[in-house]
DNA sequence: CATGAATGAGACTTCATTCAT
DNA sequence: GATGAATGAAGTCTCATTCAT
């Protein structure tokens, strides 16, 4: 009846990220996201296999992105500060790269599963400390001074997460020069 | 005889608060908000409005420690840096205060009817502004460096309201301290 | 704003029973049974936790009351074949006297969770024991032939189980009756 | 080449004999019955008009197996205590020859729509009536002793129709054993 | 023949809310 | 104040069925 759809798994997840981003997980219906692909609620289930397995789905392969876009500079034979640096990029990166997985990761695990949420906690708990090594090797080679270190792990991936709130695709910034600004500001301060 | 008895409106304001930075707007019921008052669903009602009604009044309530804090540093005479400083720790002074209400206000709004998140934006972009007005006195004045205004007031503001995901009161930093170290942090950078 | 209707639960109890037995648990919607007792679907729930736990309740109140029939009879201090008899006159009082829950309880345990299933069909087994072991003492004992027991137990037990097929409570035969017929037939057999 | 092949429409037949039996009519979706066969839900529709009417031609075929089974017995030349043992070894035979259809046609007919569910009610009463017919030749002849018709009739029929519950095909006992031991136990009764 | 995608109806269930008691 | 019972709306999900490919 309808022209042939090509992948409207994405679609579908497209949309729900939308929507969830847009008003939480459990302000957007099944049918609204059905909708916003013009069918009707029950139909969404011929491509997936609840609401819970569809956030699980984008919050998961959220979470690989920053994972696949992160791991080949922490193993990179560079000066650690160099390292934490293109590690800030990429994960500015996948942020404005997919804005609305990015918000959806950020706010809606808490309505996972009780058991998928665990896993998740697992998983960013990981990442973080990713983060909070590239900041240690920082500080033990002596670029950066000795701070507390999870206080300011949490200070860069907070101020990074932030983005999505204000961020626009067609806005003046480029992830690039997000990255390099925000790099600026917590690399030196904002003290002249 | 005189039990301190404590207002039950006040009861209902905090274990609203509590399930609703816990679980977030939807995820919980005024029956869940009941029960942890030990009454039933439908005798909520005899405290309060309505559910949203509940929502807007913690999180306009929570607006307003805000505003307090803040309000006479503002008009306080000191130099800039001094002032933004005094902001800063009071508004950590206000999340750590407010653990749960803080976390409600930065997450649920969105779940507002239509016409108050409006009105609650509208607040939100006053208060952002006047933390804006702090840092570009800075600026002007020659403390800080000539940086992106918006954009460091965002890191400003994103890295304190991150707080309410691993503060705890009985945990090892006092407010004073976090908001020291932020301050040392975000002014004077991660660099030795 | 209706007129105090005492023991809610029952009525739903019994509506459900009614339903359950005539169209089947599937085939017998929640709506169906709210609408016996005029009121709404989602109304039910004031009174039951799910339609899965109804038909648990039903079941395995119907099985409550074929054990505490049956209970005494067993340690009575009478010849087997009095035993035996007085146990069937029990059962049939049992069925006789609630003739849609022991249809639910012949008819729809199938329609039980995995969990509970197993749970009925293991007190639904011990309850044939009995029989068999009323059965056996009569064997034992010279009254009947030697038999094959599991097999005369069934004949017994479906026999009577049928009943609720064709038993109506203003037909022509009492419970006592029919049991005294049953009994007749089943000891004596058809042939003159 | 010629490849056995089997008949699809009697594939899809037993797969909903299989699953109508085991699990009920409602419980038993469309899907279900087209997963046995590892074809998709909607494909049966080359091979069936609906689940309604592929229940009707299970339950129909199997009354016409039974009729077929007794007819000839019937007319049979024999005194009529050997007509109705003959009789029910081939109601025997029936079941435990087609025992998943069996247990439809004694479980499932009640989920027939509303015309087939009376057109079936009446066969199933003619049925009845041939074999409470073969009794009652027994009775006038002096046979049997002069029970309840209907009743003996009912007692006969409903321990044979329970046989499906425990009979197995791989079991220790073949259809003619268990027709021989009801007989007995019926004609005789229990008592030495 | 089989499939994937869709549909409309309806299933069970939860929820915020009301109100007589 | 609190409660039990009810409601209407809505939510997620399943199902029998259809049809273009």
């Amino acid at each position: 009846m309808a022209v042939p759809k090509i992948d409207r798994k994405d679609q579908v997840l497209r949309a729900a990220e939308r929507l969830f981003s847009q008003r939480g997980f459990h302000a957007a219906s099944v049918r609204d996201i059905a909708h916003a692909l013009q069918i009707k609620g029950g139909s969404l289930y011929a491509h997936i296999e609840s609401k819970d397995d569809l956030l699980w789905e984008i919050v998961s392969v959220a979470a690989d992105r920053f994972f696949a876009a992160i791991s080949p500079i922490v193993k990179a034979d560079l000066v650690p500060v160099e390292r934490l640096k293109r590690a800030i990029l990429a994960h500015v990166g996948v942020i404005t790269g997919n804005l609305e997985a990015a918000a959806v990761y950020s706010n809606e695990w808490r309505n996972l599963s009780d058991r998928r949420r665990t896993q998740f906690a697992a998983r960013r708990d990981e990442y973080e400390g990713i983060f909070r090594g590239l900041l240690g090797d920082c500080i033990r080679e002596g670029t950066f001074a000795a701070v507390d270190e999870k206080f300011a792990t949490l200070l860069i991936l907070s101020s990074m997460n932030w983005i999505y709130q204000w961020y626009r695709a067609d806005g003046p910034m480029t992830p690039e020069e997000i990255a390099r600004k925000l790099t600026e500001m917590i690399f030196n301060g904002l003290r002249r």
